[in-house]
This record gives structure tokens, sequence and C-alpha cells, in this order.
DNA sequence: ACAAGGAATTGGAACAATCCAAAACGCCAG
DNA sequence: CTGGCGTTTTGGATTGTTCCAATTCCTTGT
């Protein structure tokens, strides 16, 4: 079932007609039909070689693609998609493009996408219900085959009802709107706020913060990790401040007042590496230093991580992995729309590196 | 000429057969010809009421809006541009879409379209002509009304007056493969990069290195603006090296080297803002404080540059308003593709901060 | 030489909209 | 009561493909 490619029509295009590249190409009203024509056979024949069907003979389909190298004829997608059912088309929504997590998971469904020859809309919602639900209405209007739903928060949790009532296969991708029975992509916060706490309590940290978050599913279910982390480890302080935002300067803000606090935390578990960073920021401002006076632990494992001064301890969440799969599990949803419904989790990692203190200290403290 | 909005279907749906939300809604069969015919009008009037054509009676529009509304008629674009002429769909291939930069930019794009009614197509060639030539392949097959263009590496010069002959409208955004008559939008390079000059300069430097780049017509123009600069203020001194990528990384490198030479730089010009936490990084490494040992000045101005430690003075270059107006310059040309070619170039704009020396500093250096 | 059978090809209908010229309608003046 | 005119409405043709059933072509066996 693969698309038609049409190749890449040569420069040394052998129509004597057009002289040079001065007026624009009258190319885009070649047809099928005229195809047809040049190479004394009909649409039919011309259509199935397209296709790339067996049925034709190969003499036939040799003359009929020179014919099509020699008018430079471009395929018609959107002629195809009215008789046939797919348009080769997804759509695609998050909530700031300009975020670089987002950016890498857009790359990583945008090469998987590519190799099947299939194309995307991408919309920036920011975080709008409203903007999202537009987008969503032109999707359907363009007869996209499907969705792939980073929901804007506070997106009203029907939609994703609404959807499947439309026959509108959507998969939801690192936030969802209602827990499975609904295809999902992403990874398990609740896993990375608990590997987190743990890999914190194993340096012997007893006073650990949790700062950062928004009202949505990826935020309470790092709560519900770094909860659940705590209980297990029998321990009970807890502290779980959220300010505005998921920004380096919600980081560097809280951080500032919760180390004013008089039982103050030995570590601090982050919602993202952002806010790790202004966390880390802001201790260096009040004198004190990331990894030996407080550890500090981010997730998602940007790039700037690693260069970060210190070089951040991070979970990483793989934003480009999670992009392919949700774009992969998309492509098997409209392949088999009645098929059984799945989540695509991809396991968290930590990255140690020296913002909870530096490998030596860790190895002082355990001695063999 | 604004696109026709169905407004968005009700959840409590007229339409009696269908209980709750269970089988997958037939919703998609409805056509113009249904409406037409619940609202005892013909397929020709509905069309005019959908495009909201002052033609149509006030009473029958109602009527037929009416019926609009209780069958869930989705409006077919396809069919639409089928027999019409426009898509409302723009191509769109960066090279790097996990770059912040971009991010940005396509944030911008998004915006402006979206007003338009316009919706895009994205793409990642990951700086490689061939997956660019692809992805243009496929667009053209899809009829996009035009093309925003951030040529990939190495590209050949030629796609240019391929794409004019193909009458597909194409803005060239960032890079350009060759100079007006094309349409352009960007920021100017030359100017970026004499600014910082400029403003070391008035800083009282002599020795100022410009480190970072790549192949192509970015990089090529900041480094005519660097050595233009210097021409000016009459300095024989430069040093322009050149990494492999754009990254902190290579930042980090390059100074590093660049430092233990006999007659170092007291300041350097970075290709981008993250050349510039690499090479400030590298500089703390070397017990070396940015801003007093050796001036470091970025250019783009990303959200990390206020953050960094001390604050990057940076030239913004504004990603998110050069995609506006990218997209903004696409539609125009879509209106009147015969029209004059046109160049957008946003202003540079010189963000003072910390890293090239603190402002108690300067104003020592220059009494009244 | 002819029927059978498979391989290759074909014409017409269908898809869901727009465009255009013509028709219907309403209203008023002569 | 009819002609004229401006406003609404309409049917048929058109767009470029795919689908389907039917047809033609080419072997091969009897």
């Amino acid at each position: 079932m693969k698309a038609p490619i049409t190749p890449p029509p040569a420069r040394e295009d052998a129509d004597p007609s057009s002289q040079g590249h001065s007026t624009q190409g009258a190319s885009s009203s070649i047809t099928l039909q005229d195809i047809a024509a040049h190479a004394k056979v009909s649409r039919s024949t011309v259509s199935l070689v397209l296709r790339e069907s067996p049925l034709v003979a190969k003499r036939t389909r040799e003359k009929v693609q020179a014919s099509i190298k020699a008018l430079g004829y471009v395929y018609n997608r959107g002629a195809a998609a009215m008789r046939g059912s797919r348009t080769a088309t997804l759509g695609v929504v998050v909530y700031d493009i300009a975020n670089p997590f987002f950016g890498s998971m857009v790359a990583g469904i945008d090469a998987a996408l590519h190799q099947e020859g299939y194309v995307s809309f991408l919309a920036n919602s920011e975080d709008s219900p409203e903007r999202q639900q537009r987008f969503i209405e032109r999707m359907r209007e363009h007869r996209v085959d499907g969705l792939l739903l980073c929901p804007a928060e506070h997106t009203d949790p029907n939609l994703i009802h609404q959807l499947a009532d439309w026959g509108m296969p959507c998969i939801q991708v690192m936030r969802y709107l209602d827990a499975p029975p609904f295809d999902y992509a992403g990874t398990d916060f609740r896993r990375v706020a608990e590997m987190a706490v743990n890999h914190l309590v194993g340096l012997g940290h007893q006073r650990i913060a949790f700062i950062g978050g928004a009202d949505h599913s990826v935020s309470h279910d790092r709560w519900l990790g770094y909860q659940a982390a705590l209980d297990r480890h029998g321990l009970a302080y807890r502290r779980l401040v959220r300010g505005n935002g998921v920004t380096r300067r919600v980081g560097h803000e809280l951080i500032k007042s919760l180390m004013q606090e008089s039982p103050r935390p030995t570590a601090v578990v982050c919602h993202n590496d952002l806010v790790a960073f202004g966390a880390m920021l802001g201790l260096r401002q009040m004198g004190l230093e990331p990894g030996r006076d407080c550890a500090v632990i981010g997730t998602d494992d940007v790039e700037e991580a690693e260069l970060g001064d210190p070089p951040l301890t991070s979970i990483a969440t793989h934003p480009y992995a999670i992009g392919e799969q949700a774009a992969r599990l998309a492509l098997r949803r409209i392949a088999n729309p009645g098929g059984e419904r799945e989540s695509v989790i991809m396991p968290p990692e930590l990255k140690i590196r020296r913002s909870c203190g530096s490998p030596d200290d860790a190895s002082v403290a355990t001695p063999p």
C-alpha cells in the first residue's frame, strides 16, 4: 500500500515549448487524460501505473512513465483523495512549538510520517482551547486521516469522545483528556517523579521538595509519583509548590522562597529542566552551591542539561522517540480503525550528572 | 474573501439516530446535496451560504444554516479546492525544528496563517537536500498555494528558479539560494554582526574575534558584516574560526583554543547564543570571567540569554516576527502572483546585559 | 480452427464541491 | 395586465482522480 511516488521531474525537461525559465509554467494543468493521450492508452491505465499496480504490462508501464516525465505531470492528491479514502495527511496539534521539547517531538513525528509518504499539518494551540477547536474543525474540513493531539490546558474532556464519535482517529500525546481506552503516547510521568525521588533517597536525602507544574495530567501524574515515592520510603517531609508556568523564572522564584523556610529541603525535584536551571541560578544567587548545599534534579533531559553549570542530573523523557512512536501508532490506527486501543509508554531514564552532588561525594557516602 | 467557518457542532446533536457516543458517526458522508434536500433549496444555494455570499436572502441563509447544524455537516475543502483555485494550504520547510529559534519562527508563521484561515504543512529537512526535494514534490501533489522555504545546506541554487517555473509562490526564509528578485524574509545578518562589533568597539575593545558558523548565506553574511565593521574602524586584528556546527559544544571548544593564542582577543562575537553559552562556560573552566576577562556577545537573543550566568548581551533577531512577516508575505504573493518581489528584513536589536562587562564598568570607562 | 482462460486494458459512473448562464420571482410603473 | 428591472435561485457542466464491470488481447489445449 505504498503511496505512488512520481520521480522528481528532471531539469532537462523534454518539452520544447518552454524556453529557459521565464514564464510561469502551465504545468499545473496537465492531467491524467493528457498523459493518456500522449502515451496512447486510457486514463485508467495511467492511474494504474501511478499506483504501481502489478496489473499493467512492463512495456506499457515504461511508455506511460516516459510520457509522465516528458509532460512534467504532477499527481493530484486532492482529486485522488476525493474518490479514494485516504488523504495521506495527518493533523498535529501542540500547545507550544517554541518549547524545544515539542520541537524534538515534532521532529520525531515528521521523520516517522515521512517514511510512509504521509505529510502533516502542524498547529500551535498556545494552550488555548478555542484555537485548538478551530484547528480541529479545519482538519476535519481538510479530511485528515487522523490527529495527533497534545491537548491545551482546560480542554473540555469531552473532546476526545466527540472525536471518536466523528470517526476521527486520534492519538493523545503527552497529556490526556481521558484515560485509556483511548490511544495514547507519552512517558510514565509518575514513574519519572518516582525515579527522581528514589535517586535522591539513595543519595541519603530525607527532605525532598517538588517545584513547578500546571493544571493538567502531566503535572498531576508527577505529583502523584512524588508522593507515592515518599510514602514508599516512609518519609514524612513533603513540600509541593507550584508557580505560574514551567519556566526558568518560576524555578528561580520558587527556590528562593523555599530555601528560606525553617527546616529547609536538602534536595528538590523540578517539574522540568527549565525550572531546574532557574533553581540552580537562584541557589547561586543566595550563595548556595547546587549539588553541595542542595541537590537539584530535573526532568526531560534537554540538550542544555549536559552543558549546564553544574551539569544537570535529569530524568530523560525522550521526546523524539515519543513523537516517532505516536506517529506510528496513528498510522496503525488509521490502517485499522476498529483495532484495540493502545498506549505507548516510553520508559524514562536517569541521567546522572553533577547537580545532585559529584560522583566522588556519592562514593564517599557509601564506602565499600 | 473569508474562508467559511462552520460553527463547531453543538454537543446536544439534534440527530436522534445517534444514541450517546458509541458507534462511529456516519457524519463524514453528509454532503451539500443532503443539506440542500433538508433545507429544500438547491446545492448551489447551500454553496453560496457556506461562502457567505451576499446574494442569498436572509431567510434562506438562516434556513440553510439551521440544516447545516442539524445534520452536522462538515465542509469538504478537498472537493472545493478541486473546482476552485485555492487550497488554503501552505508548505513550510525548515531544516531543524528542534532548534528553539525555528520553533519560535514556526509559532509566528502559525499565528499569521491561522488568522487568514490558512493551515500549514510542516516538514523538517534535517539539512538534507534530498529530503527537502521529496517534501517539495509532495507539496506540489497536494497543490499547496505556496511555500515557505528555509533551504537546506548545499541545496542546488537552481531550485528557486525551478519553483518559479512551476508557478509555485515561494518565500525564502532566513537563508536564501539566490538574491532578490526573489521573495525573502529574514534579518540583515551583516548588520547583526556589524552591530555586535560596533558595540564592542564602543566599549574600547581592539582585538575582536568571531567564532562559529556553517556553509550557507546566513553565516557568510555574518562574516562579511564582521569584517566590514572591523575595516570601518580600522582595526587590523581579525580572527574568524568556525567549528563543526553552531552548538554550545562548538563554542566551548573554540574559545578554549582561541584563548591560548599569543595575542589573545579581548572580545568575541559568537555566531549565535548557543555558541556564546558554550564560550562562557569554556572561559569559566579556564578560570576566566566572561565580561571581565573576555567580553562575549551572542546573536538571536533566545529566552535563555536573559537568565544566563552572566546574562548574555545579544543581538536579537526576532524569529517570531520573522515568521509572521514571512507568512504574510506569502499570502500577499499568493493573492498577487505577478506582483513585485519583496524582501522583508527585520531590524536586529542590541540587548545589553552583563556578558560584555557590567554597566558600571561602561559608565566608568566613559566619564561625563 | 475454436473455445477457454488468464492477462491487460478500457469506458463510464462516482466523488463533492464550484462556476456560469439562464430561469424564476417579486415589485412597480405605464 | 404587461413589460422591465433587480434580486434570488437553480440545473447542468466541470474539475481530476479511482472504482468497477466489461471488453479486448493473447496464449494454449483439444
